[in-house]
DNA sequence: CGTCGTATTGAATGGGTTCAAGTAGCGTGG
DNA sequence: CCACGCTACTTGAACCCATTCAATACGACG
């Protein structure tokens, strides 16, 4: 598979979870955007701001997350090349979480005005939006169901199933590799877990022979355990077969 | 404030979140649908199902949930009057967690053709409805935060002030006093708590006199203090001030 | 008046946290 | 080229919030 041009990678995303006609196709890449370098671990939105344009990430990792008092902080979503994370500022004004890089990042900026445009003339770009706003929160309603009654064990099973599926489906990992720049304090945040505790299961998944994880490198070893134990079905994810 | 009939209950709900005009609301209230009367504690829409149309409560309380191995249930919204707790459906062709009937239910079911007709000739309806999504989503990101980072205590008490807030949006609660017909179980459920240790934290609220719980009435006696210990900021809800 | 769902209580247990210290890896600059 | 500093990772031990198990009480309803 080929590396994508910048908004190439939208329509990528999109048609992994869509279909999307050749005519829409064009009209979507031809939205109006500025490109921009970030920095890892850098705020692009925060939380009651009032943005006037979304933010689609070209290359890098972000992820959203909201804090509580005594320095808690929970993350929400990760999110790579292809992703809006916040396409819903279109229509809630207000920012109620946060949006930050956590690797250094490529995004394209697109404002408000150009999505509005778009929408109006293709209605049925409207309902393929609209759709991945629903496929987010279908991530959200599986995560909240991990936090909530699953052992940690089985959480971060499941979190390494999950990246490794949504990374496979725009082509940026295959043979059970993927690249993991998530630290384990990241894990323990997006998971309502301590980092302590995430090091020791770590620990106990790679004894067990399930994955490895060295540097910035996730290898499934044993896609078949690993699902299992994290009871990981792909159907919330909405993927277009 | 006067009970609506049907279709209101829709159109009140989606202006307490967003503007509809008049012209708008009488579309919205054109809308097909069969009334339908349900027992409590009866599925409505199950996981892998592939409906044709939405559900709208009209009067009742109803809840999507998960089920895990071991029996294990993660309850991941309560709804009531003017919400449509399975509208994502219009885009996601299958159902990826169950709807039911919490009390027993009056609900209007609406034919999918009907709301992509409707969409169709009011973009800004496409508008309010892809919003009311949206809300869903953000209110699904406080819940993962809750059960991710808030103690039980606190993740009790959020529920009792957002529970109170979305009643008092549609005019079902006022004077700090609203109908409770949630169990334990459910509160268990919803919040990844055990149901004995909701009976104690319930216990405790009682006794610090934040809120009294008898039969199905809530009464919040201090919102103050209640809303403190629960860290509430009703931004995430985006009603329409 | 029995029954079933819901709520309550006590005691033992445990999954995960917290605290505290130490190690490994890596880029930077003198 | 190594010392320094920074961040991420690792380990051990004590602790605790919440669970589990088990029994009991309540209350609505046929």
């Amino acid at each position: 598979m080929t590396t994508p041009d910048d908004l190439g990678w939208l329509t990528r995303k999109l048609r992994s979870i869509d279909r999307v006609s050749t005519e829409e196709q064009r009209a979507v890449e031809n939205l109006p955007f500025t490109k921009k370098r970030l920095e890892g671990g850098q705020d692009i939105v925060r939380e009651k701001d009032q943005p006037t344009q979304c933010c689609l990430i070209l290359d890098g990792w972000a992820c959203r997350y909201k804090l509580l008092s005594e320095g808690k902080r929970q993350i929400l979503s990760f999110h790579i090349a292809g992703d809006i994370p916040d396409l819903q500022s279109l229509h809630l004004k207000v920012m109620d979480h946060n949006l930050a890089t956590v690797t250094p990042c490529t995004v394209a900026l697109i404002p408000h005005e150009g999505v509005h445009d778009l929408v109006r003339r293709f209605p049925g770009i409207c309902g393929v939006l609209w759709r991945d706003t629903l496929v987010d929160a279908a991530i959200f309603r599986e995560w909240m169901t991990g936090i909530g009654r699953r052992s940690a064990y089985g959480r971060i099973a499941h979190l390494f199933c999950e990246i490794y599926v949504k990374m496979n489906a725009i082509g940026l990992a295959d043979d059970y590799r993927c690249e993991w720049p998530i630290t384990q304090v990241d894990i323990a945040d997006a998971l309502g877990l301590s980092n302590v505790h995430v090091n020791r299961v770590l620990q106990d998944l790679r004894s067990r022979k399930l994955i490895s994880l060295r540097g910035r490198a996730l290898v499934i070893e044993n896609w078949d355990a690993l699902r299992e134990a994290a009871e990981f079905d792909p159907l919330y994810l909405h993927l277009e077969p």
